[in-house]
DNA sequence: GAAATAATACGACAGTTGCCCTATCTATGA
DNA sequence: TCATAGATAGGGCAACTGTCGTATTATTTC
């Protein structure tokens, strides 16, 4: 079974590497490639004898997401996987909004974009953990889509965001503490950096701004 | 790095299976194994120093669902990743809102598994391409998601729907006495009756209690 | 290898919270 | 009309929380 792909990326050089990757297997086959969307849709007018799209998002004239929404308003059969530098929550809700059938970062390895391919057409999606952890939070805290037009920049330490993690389930000091095999004084400095970072003065106040961050 | 691990299932066989499948894995510790939610729950209270529980979702006495509920909130450091037969949605989706960091099947292969481990401690998802599909599906049709949470009727007072609002919003006695004009004698003695309504013991826990049951 | 960041930990203090008690004054309905 | 529920209000106490300090030990990064 040969596998036709399209690579559709602004970023030449980064085609070449997609292209690179996927070399090594025999059963892959690059039907073509773009560098934006309507540069794609022109090309499927003449051929869309294709199985999987690996998508850019960020891409001038007409954009990933765009151009996912078009492609399978018009041609449902084929898959796209987006194959992006970025993972914030915007890019991937609105991807999977727009009917992406995966979602990988370019960092990826060979294999496991190979992996990913096999994987859609076997009526999978292709996600790598971290964006996987991403949709999960998306299911759990529905709210935290809209809420993002105020996306400041929030970097809380892993640490800290396992504190987080437990203030929002209305744990104590003392039962985090014993939880996360820590001091009490240690968790309230926790708390204390988190409530900086959040700007913010209270368990609630820090549960929510999180919970709009889709921190937690 | 040991990987402190725990299974939950009622089937010693499957036990077995899964045990067998992580014994290729020298950093991996099976440190215990329970037949059902609340067999587990009385050997967390003995010893909760756990990375990972992987838990059956059809079980007697405990389904393994409401244990992730119970277990993510008494324990937030606590990964768990579904392993079942079975990837319905109902049980996927409420799985992930119970808490759940993955959702694997019981037909993976030891590699799998073990990496699925590996990538949930890395602050990742475990979830094979079926399952993550169905959560892509679940993201783009939230209406598909019934409201089962308000099973048990809760009936607030006006006034205490009102003092509930302002306690979300992280806002403390005093303050809330100001705003609705009363004593903070009164709020408090709100907040105590909410409390017992709710059968909560504190402001997140009620706040969020009042959200799944869409009072606030 | 020095600087920056993260994680750890303790002490102190005012204020808040959770929980127990009692009590009065409406309404509302059985 | 009397019971019941709701709203109001207060006292007391232990524990928790929010906010200051300070300080040591990795880990990362330049």
């Amino acid at each position: 079974m040969n596998l036709k792909v399209a690579i559709v990326d602004d970023n030449t050089f980064l085609i070449h590497a997609i292209k690179e990757k996927l070399s090594f297997f025999e059963d892959v086959a690059i039907k073509h490639t773009s560098l934006n969307g309507s540069e794609l849709l022109t090309q499927l007018e003449n051929n869309h004898n294709l199985d999987v799209i690996l998508m850019d998002i960020e891409m001038p004239v007409l954009d990933g997401i765009e151009t996912t929404q078009m492609v399978k308003q018009k041609y449902p059969h084929i898959k796209i996987v987006m194959l992006t530098a970025f993972d914030n929550d915007e890019n991937i809700f609105n991807a999977i909004k727009a009917g992406a059938d995966g979602y990988l970062l370019k960092e990826i390895n060979p294999e496991d974009l190979y992996n990913g391919l096999q994987e859609t057409m076997n009526g999978g999606a292709a996600m790598n953990p971290s964006i996987a952890l991403k949709t999960l939070k998306l299911l759990r805290n529905p709210d935290s889509i809209k809420n993002q037009a105020d996306k400041e920049e929030i970097s809380l330490s892993k640490r800290e965001v396992e504190v987080l993690e437990q203030l929002s389930k209305g744990l104590s000091y003392t039962v985090i503490a014993e939880n996360l095999i820590l001091s009490p004084s240690t968790v309230r400095k926790h708390i204390e950096n988190i409530y900086k970072k959040l700007q913010v003065h209270s368990k609630i106040e820090a549960v929510q701004k999180a919970k709009n961050h889709n921190i937690i």
